[in-house]
DNA sequence: ATTATTGTACGAATTATTTCGTATTCAAAT
DNA sequence: ATTTGAATACGAAATAATTCGTACAATAAT
């Protein structure tokens, strides 16, 4: 198995990873845009936090301009697996399923989206 | 709306909420012992980190004979609640479908469990 | 009664995370 | 050419979280 990105993110890096997995290339400045729809933070705190994240090996760069872009190396997959599977464990006990029931009960989602829950539950039986 | 716990818990306090969760009434002793069984830890530093929940109010405890005895005040479903909202907006755009998914893909459930969410599903519906 | 054991209190060191100021460089606009 | 604006680098302060040592009190064992 070659160098995989185990990393576990703080906070602030998974929110920078999530506008990353999303939009693909960026600059700082465009994370830095989106992250400020929300919240308050300088320009420079954006910076450092996505060169922190280079060197732990979490983004990639090209440096080949002055304005550097940035993407993800992180696996989005491989990120949200390991953070649900620490939370399955760190808060419920290893139970997957009373997470998952939880989850559904308040985060209140669309008739749709249960319809795509069974459909996978029923898929995930035929096997 | 009374007085409710709406803390967020750090990673090590909720190991030890767990552990009040389940077990009920713990004293110090208690707790550190289960707590060592998976990791390193001295024992005042179990008892430090006590002794800040109980400032922050995620437990209480009964200070009446010298070994006090700790319990917790945090409700186990309203944290939990509170995680998993936070984990589907912090790293899954906030859809719940796509994270319970991902709950469900790798941490491998039982067969048992399968059911069970299934029928939780059905039911959600029937309202 | 003395000693050993077990507990609490609490300050403080350590480590991790977040935030930001300042220096400098490059490129675009004047 | 000079000025202005936008970018990176980087040190370091501020904050949060974890860990532990030492002092002291109470109980249990000798």
């Amino acid at each position: 198995m070659s160098s995989e990105v185990t990393a576990k993110p703080t906070e602030s890096e998974l929110e920078i990873l999530q506008i990353l997995w999303e939009k693909g290339n960026c600059t700082v400045r465009d994370v830095h845009d989106i992250l400020t729809r929300n919240k308050e933070a300088g320009y420079t705190t954006t910076l450092k936090l996505m060169q922190i994240m280079h060197e732990k090996g979490l983004v990639k760069r090209d440096t080949s301009s002055k304005t550097h872009i940035y993407s993800a190396l992180a696996s989005q997959q491989k990120t949200q697996q390991h953070l649900v599977s620490r939370l399955i464990d760190n808060a419920f006990n290893g139970s997957a399923a009373r997470m998952v029931m939880q989850a559904l009960g308040n985060h209140k989602s669309s008739k749709d989206e249960i319809e795509a829950i069974k459909k996978y539950l029923n898929d995930l039986d035929h096997n």
